[in-house]
DNA sequence: CTACCAACATACCATGCAGGTAGGTTAATG
DNA sequence: CATTAACCTACCTGCATGGTATGTTGGTAG
């Protein structure tokens, strides 16, 4: 089950799109808007900094800013940055010890399969799809 | 993600079909050819009995048997009785209390879809599929 | 009738993660 | 220098996972 951090990052980040100016916006706005506790927004939004997703400043006028154009984040991006590793049963993992069942295990592709249709459908949805912005609206400087 | 809780009982439901004779299967084999804690095994089972997957009979020559033809199984059917919710996220699970937000929530039509995605995956795939048993392959008494 | 087998039940425990809260520090602006 | 806002660290509570251990109940075989 996808958490609340990956749940309320996905959130922010429409916001960021929806509102978007050219400059930065300050995360309490964004609390605000979203109903979410600023404080943990405080500690979400260093990992899509650190992932190039977004630029934070510091002090007055300072905030958050999408770096890129909102057709150009996927969901899955977005997700995977904040979430970890999306699969969804522990051997499929990324730090997964690899498994001596594996070659004979009935259930591995079921899994795999599985694993193969989410990612095909988060990375099908970008954030202009979710702001409800045409993929031609420009950024505005 | 699907707890070990879910795969193991997949993987049970599995092995049941494939060694199926009309008889009753003591968990000791299922859990040697699995290689899954015979103990923890004991703990998964009742769910499958009381959901009326399985029956279960006491003593020697006792063990756990399928009630039904493999191909009528649907992986759906068999991990919401054990995981119990299978929604993607707290907001769309049964016992959530409804949002507030859910009407201008930009996410939610995502998660929805996402869970319908979900559930049309698992119940389009059936035991026998997974087991690689015809589904003309009947019972034998 | 007794030994054995196997399902079934209950209690306990260690670990990790979710979902926060609280407080302070650093950097930029006016 | 006061204010703003990002950023960092530590701590806390509750819950789920993945077990282990110790039985009890019901049925069969000898």
């Amino acid at each position: 089950m996808i958490s609340t951090k990956g749940r309320y990052a996905l959130r922010v980040m429409v916001d960021l799109a929806e509102h978007r100016n050219g400059g930065y916006i300050p995360m309490k706005e964004v609390a605000d808007r979203q109903q979410i506790s600023l404080k943990y927004l405080e500690r979400i939004l260093p990992s899509l900094s650190r992932g190039g997703l977004v630029d934070g400043v510091h002090g007055k006028g300072g905030g958050y800013r999408l770096m890129r154009d909102p057709g150009d984040y996927t969901v899955w991006e977005i997700l995977s940055l904040v979430e970890g590793d999306l699969a969804p049963v522990a051997c499929l993992a990324g730090n997964a010890k690899p498994c001596s069942r594996a070659a004979e295990c009935r259930t591995l592709p079921l899994w795999e399969k599985y694993y193969q249709l989410t990612k095909e459908y988060f990375a099908g949805i970008t954030l202009s799809d979710l702001a409800g912005l045409a993929p031609a609206d420009n950024y505005v400087i």
